[in-house]
DNA sequence: CATGAATGAGGATTCATTCAT
DNA sequence: GATGAATGAATCCTCATTCAT
């Protein structure tokens, strides 16, 4: 299953690979840490090398998650755009993060529905608080969208994307690129100026 | 905390609302069954004369909150009123009832993030879909939406009524009543023809 | 191995000299729980409806140890005699108790010399400070021993019975009655007035 | 906390004294070889060219700490007294051996009380019987103390000194040196011919 | 019906030991 | 020689479930 796992960087990808898919398979109890040992292609204890226990492995594969989740979002090719397009372009790349990496959602889900959460600091508990909220923010300053508190139009933004990705990823409905477009155009068009 | 309870219905009940709690506190996999039932005010073994399994009496207490979220959004006085005052109510009383009743939200949260969904005949897990689905498509029909596909509509009410939830919940932002109406206004604004 | 076992006493019973035969024959880290349990006829979870941990029951069976070393020294018939002659009576009462049990004095040692005495109420440490003090401190009192501090008399006391008890079970030598005499002899020579 | 080690002898050494110190502190049990190791600054490999395993390396330290034991008991400068001075000077010199040494005491305690006694042949268990038998016959051949079984003095010459000590060192009482020399009184006029 | 003691499989974690560098 | 990452067997403990009372 596994070529040489040299580094200690490329283990711990493997275990968080083997843990994220383990975890949308079966849920946070149902994956037991000697099936990720296995299926990472590593001894059970070597885990212990890398994470001190079960949540703190937890805990890293979310801040982990959260990185590529914003890399994934924020790019250099969007900053270009105007604004209206780059609201857009992010809303839609975070469903096809999703949608590409159902592991993620399910993961990030389980985790927010999950005790571990109060683990967080407060802080890090509003993920991507950062970069999101000065986006947003920058679009209320700059007068693109309408004086709203940025609590109310994140949650739009944040609760559209996951319902959207996670009926996709259900197979109760497949979202083509026009129907992404127009989900994204309802908030949009609730929210502009 | 326990009053005698009498009948099967009471018992079934206090079992409900012990395993809503504590599945808030502690998740699926911290609540052991004898710490529902010592809650609940009643034997362990007692819970397997109502439920054959844990499984059985999550997937139960499931179809219970429904039933509950159901009722408490779809109401007699609401049906008077015009089509976008229905739809702001309804999408209101769906938040108010989960602000209300945090456990239940959490519980389903964890619930469709969880294994369990699995053991639901795929139509019962597409939750509120009949009478829901049903609301969304007269507003169509009678031209009060636009003409998007049901499933862009209910995404975007659904999401957005569970993101302003948990975060009024976590504390994160203190919706007030105009708050959610800036909230509902945004989708219906985005959706209505 | 095992008649039926009923009251709870009697499973606590069985739990304690099953871990007292262990533990005498391959100490504390050597016997699992596992194999307490099947030495005592009883599955490894029953063990925690009596005992919430390992370190718990090790400190129960020292309790209990310490109790029935207490019956064994103190007796009825002892109370009648001359000071001198309860004086060696308890002595080898104490030692012939530990010859008769070896896996107490065994666990009583391996307890003192281990971490767990930490948990024990400081006063309890003191293990059988109540009776015997008072005992010591009577025989100063009414001048059959010299005035000498009873943490002096009390070590000597101590000291030559567990090194008396151990030196025989080893089989390095087997003290008869007569050599029994002898030493508690040398003692009540060291200190009577 | 380390300085260069650099020969062998240097190496075992600090991993002997990290060993007592941590075995005195959190058991035999509680003490793993990777944590000898660090307190030892050197590598777990490392301890591993020195003993073959756990066992060996405790049986080595326990032939090492009888070794010191019995330098600082029988001096050049005690040779010379009388034979009651001796024989107190070389009860004193263990007494204070142990007090100044806790941990070599705790681990000889637990070391006699475990299992690894098992391991050594038989005659080093009786582990300073030649100096000290040899001794204490002397004493009885020259006609200093009764003629009594060697075993029976030699229970209560090492019986007094670890009480003492123990109740010197858990600080239950304070033996100042006028308390040990009573102490010694004690078993010497039991003894003394 | 209700009880809760008993069961034992299953899971997280530890740690003595090995071995490639 | 020295290192310390990797191993995986072994241990403590939990908890869903059963069943005699």
């Amino acid at each position: 299953m596994n070529v040489q796992l040299n580094t200690a960087a490329e283990k711990k990808q493997a275990i968080y690979q083997s843990t994220l898919r383990l975890i949308r398979e079966f849920g946070f109890h149902g994956t037991p840490m000697s099936q990720i040992a296995q299926e990472a292609g590593v001894a059970t204890g070597t885990i212990y090398h890398y994470f001190a226990s079960k949540e703190e492995l937890i805990v890293e594969l979310f801040r982990y998650s959260k990185e590529r989740m914003l890399n994934a979002i924020f790019r250099e090719d969007e900053r270009a755009l105007s604004y209206p397009r780059r609201f857009m372009t992010i809303w839609m790349n975070l469903v096809e993060h999703y949608i590409q990496h159902p592991e993620v959602l399910s993961f990030m889900e389980q985790f927010f529905s999950s005790p571990y959460v109060k683990t967080l600091y407060s802080e890090e508990c509003v993920y991507f608080q950062d970069e999101m909220s000065n986006f947003l923010k920058q679009g209320v300053d700059e007068g693109h969208i309408k004086p709203l508190d940025i609590n109310i139009i994140s949650a739009a933004f944040v609760g559209t994307v996951s319902a959207t990705a996670k009926r996709h990823i259900n197979g109760r409905f497949t979202f083509k690129e026009e129907d992404l477009k127009k989900m994204v155009g309802i908030i949009w068009d609730g929210i502009k100026n």
